[in-house]
DNA sequence: TTTTGAGTTGTTCGA
DNA sequence: GTCGAACAACTCAAA
């Protein structure tokens, strides 16, 4: 047998990888390889934070490789460049590769396997695109019935142990990772990404059992935090199923089963929306329904500054998106309130806003972004009721009622009483004295007031529906 | 082909 | 304070 490469791109681990175990059974030595793709790492939805966070995930996975006898050959370039020249250095007879379904990977991966013999094997969906389709053999497009169907099929088998020992031929070059930006603030990595899986799935009491009735809250840490790790591969999809069935099974109580219960549903929607990016790529573009949703943004550009920088005089959405630059990453209740009111209140295109998360995410994903915005702006997938705008006083009232989620980001406030968090603008000049925080000076005032913002972007809707 | 039931995450208003 | 209705019309999925 002839060598073989592992071309890694986004399943940044060891365990349950399906390209390396065959990569593994096909040959006799096999290069595991990560081609740092310009045409990726330049463009516009690209972030530094996700940059890095890459690039110590990289390093982790080269950890990992040594300790079994191999070790990461990274290079730069156009892959199918990159390969073509690594497969000749190698004289290897296979490429094998976890399968990628967005736009620019299907086109990447059509150019490479014009080339080389490509081998694309498994998916980070469980069930791949095209393994969950209708009676008529059509992709569904609403959620329930696509995670009816997903949960009636057979479940796969248990997810794959590490190979013990990967043999890699010696004396291949290996190119540098950047050096920039300096830090993801993120631990990165296959290791850290099962130790959260664990800690959120396992145990007496694990936070999965809590999930259904904490997971909305934003000032607690009642949510599993895996999305980079799974945006990275470094947890599979395999892994998580198996691990939420697990705590599904030891769930003790209705209300730790029906978290256990969420939280699987919560990965079917990241299935979901692989598949719907996998079957309509034009979503990228524009709406889900092309016909739909012409809609007069007013795309203001002080407005869109203020919301991106977090100084848009409303608590929770400044506390949103400065969590955002902060962390990189955003609780999920957080994310529909910031998205609702770029779209709803300040009428900016959708799409600004889903490439500025792109840029700022740790665990932007193309498909859960895009399918995100596209739900928050009402263009997606469901037949979103027109009038649904979040209040952004009451989303905060209820899902941070003690306020701590704001105080923590937008400093400011911290001394304003609980009565007054959400709408501080509400505060009397005494009370201002009080907090401390006099409004329009300390903190910003309303970029726009609520209630006409509702009105507007219920008439734009309006319109956009009827023409 | 036709029909029927249903559709993630909301807000406001009036009783 | 709580509760139910209203907020449109349309598309999808499945029988």
């Amino acid at each position: 047998m002839s060598g073989a490469i592992w071309w890694v791109r986004r399943d940044l681990r060891t365990s349950d990888n399906a390209a390396l175990a065959e990569a593994l059974a096909s040959a006799d030595e096999v290069a595991p390889v990560f081609v740092l793709d310009p045409a990726l790492l330049g463009s516009d939805y690209a972030g530094p934070r996700r940059v890095a966070f890459l690039r110590e995930g990289l390093r982790a996975l080269d950890a990992d490789l040594r300790a079994r006898g191999s070790r990461l050959i990274v290079r730069h370039g156009r892959p199918a460049e990159a390969l073509a020249r690594l497969a000749a250095e190698l004289g290897a007879g296979s490429l094998w590769a976890e399968e990628d379904h967005s736009p620019y990977a299907r086109r990447r991966d059509a150019l490479v396997a014009a080339m080389l013999p490509l081998r694309l094997t498994s998916s980070p969906a469980l069930r791949p695109p095209g393994a969950v389709l209708k009676a008529d053999g059509a992709p569904y497009t609403v959620y329930t019935p696509f995670s009816r169907r997903w949960r009636e099929l057979p479940w796969p088998g248990e997810p794959l142990p590490a190979p013990a020992r990967i043999a890699t031929p010696e004396g291949i070059e290996s190119e540098g990772l950047p050096e920039e930006p300096a830090s993801a603030g993120w631990p990165a990595g296959e290791a850290e990404g099962q130790r959260q899986l664990r800690a959120f799935c396992e145990g007496p009491e694990p936070p999965i059992h809590r999930y259904a009735e904490e997971r909305d809250r934003m000032d607690l840490e009642a949510t599993s935090q895996l999305s980079p790790y799974l945006r990275f591969g470094m947890v599979s999809a395999g892994q998580a199923f198996a691990a939420a069935r697990r705590a599904l099974e030891a769930a003790p109580t209705v209300e730790s089963r029906r978290g256990a219960e969420v939280w699987l549903s919560e990965l079917i929607w990241r299935e979901f929306y692989i598949h719907i990016l996998a079957h309509f790529p034009h979503v990228r573009e524009g709406s889900f329904r092309p016909e739909l949703r012409e809609i007069a943004w007013a795309n203001d550009q002080e407005g869109f500054d203020a919301w991106r920088e977090g100084r848009t005089g409303y608590p929770v959405v400044d506390a949103a998106m400065r969590q955002l630059a902060a962390t990189g990453w955003m609780h999920n209740r957080a994310r529909m309130i910031a998205a609702s009111f770029l779209v709803k209140d300040l009428l900016v295109d959708w799409r600004w806003g889903e490439r500025w998360f792109m840029q700022q995410l740790v665990d932007g994903d193309p498909a859960a972004n895009n399918g995100g915005w596209q739900w928050t702006a009402g263009t997606g997938t469901d037949a979103a009721p027109y009038f649904r705008v979040f209040n952004p006083v009451l989303q905060g009232q209820r899902y941070d009622p003690e306020g701590a989620y704001v105080r923590r980001w937008v400093g400011e406030l911290a001394c304003v009483p609980d009565g007054r968090l959400h709408a501080p603008w509400e505060m009397s000049d005494a009370e201002q004295r009080a907090a401390g925080c006099r409004i329009g000076r300390d903190y910003p005032a309303p970029v726009v007031d609520h209630a006409w913002a509702r009105a507007r972007a219920l008439a734009a809707y309006g319109r956009g529906r009827a023409s």
